[in-house]
DNA sequence: CACTTACGAAAGTCTATGCTTACAATAGCC
DNA sequence: GGCTATTGTAAGCATAGACTTTCGTAAGTG
């Protein structure tokens, strides 16, 4: 997961990955949307597959890339546990300030 | 969404929303889970505060942190629609190779 | 008021990283 | 075999960022 983190957290590297996210690319058109050097673009594409976010595949010289959407399942297993869990809390406290319901209080804070 | 990315990018940052993630806690007590100084963890805190990912309260001297689960909306849309979309991509694609129906085409790649 | 506690802010250091300019490798074409 | 096309790799550079030490600040306490 900090491998996935780490890929998407670069801008680039998202833009790589909705250009991709439909239809697979070679390296170089998917170079051509950017204004960097392909090169740059080669070593965000590595880190994408490295990190199981895009798919490589070799045709001839060429090689065509694609979004590989299983890549995030840990990243959205973490945010939704995170997520849930702090719901929960958050009821746990709702209903623990209820039990002890002593009136007048007021609001806290 | 880019500060929350690059936040939660951060091992350590990673860690603190953890810690904080079910109870309030102090600057200080959070910084004494970890074996850097503490100025480095009241950095990594003005991060996750400035991304939105966790509340900031102040009591005399204290403050105060506790996870902020909302911060964390925009992110779980965009894994959502990125997933639902390649998914129904991914669907499309199986169709359209039922419907052109040319057997003997034989297992891809 | 002096003193302590609990912090953040500032400045400097060191590593990670995104970029560039070469260069190498591999596949097709004449 | 040469030649071109398409791409990754290597090395170097410049900036970002995680960390440290030092200092400043605000709230309590005697």
């Amino acid at each position: 997961m900090q491998a996935t983190l780490h890929a998407i957290a670069e801008p680039r590297r998202r833009e790589i990955l909705g250009l991709v996210r439909h239809r697979e690319m070679t390296a170089g058109s998917i170079a051509s949307h950017f204004d960097v050097t392909r090169p740059a673009i080669s070593q965000h594409l590595r880190v994408l597959h490295g990190a199981g976010l895009v798919s490589e595949r070799r045709q001839g010289t060429r090689r065509i890339y694609r979004a590989r959407p299983e890549g995030l399942l840990e990243l959205r297993k973490f945010l939704d546990e995170f997520w849930d869990d702090r719901l929960d809390a958050l009821k746990r406290e709702v209903e623990a300030e209820q039990e002890n319901g002593d009136a007048g209080e007021g609001p806290r804070r």
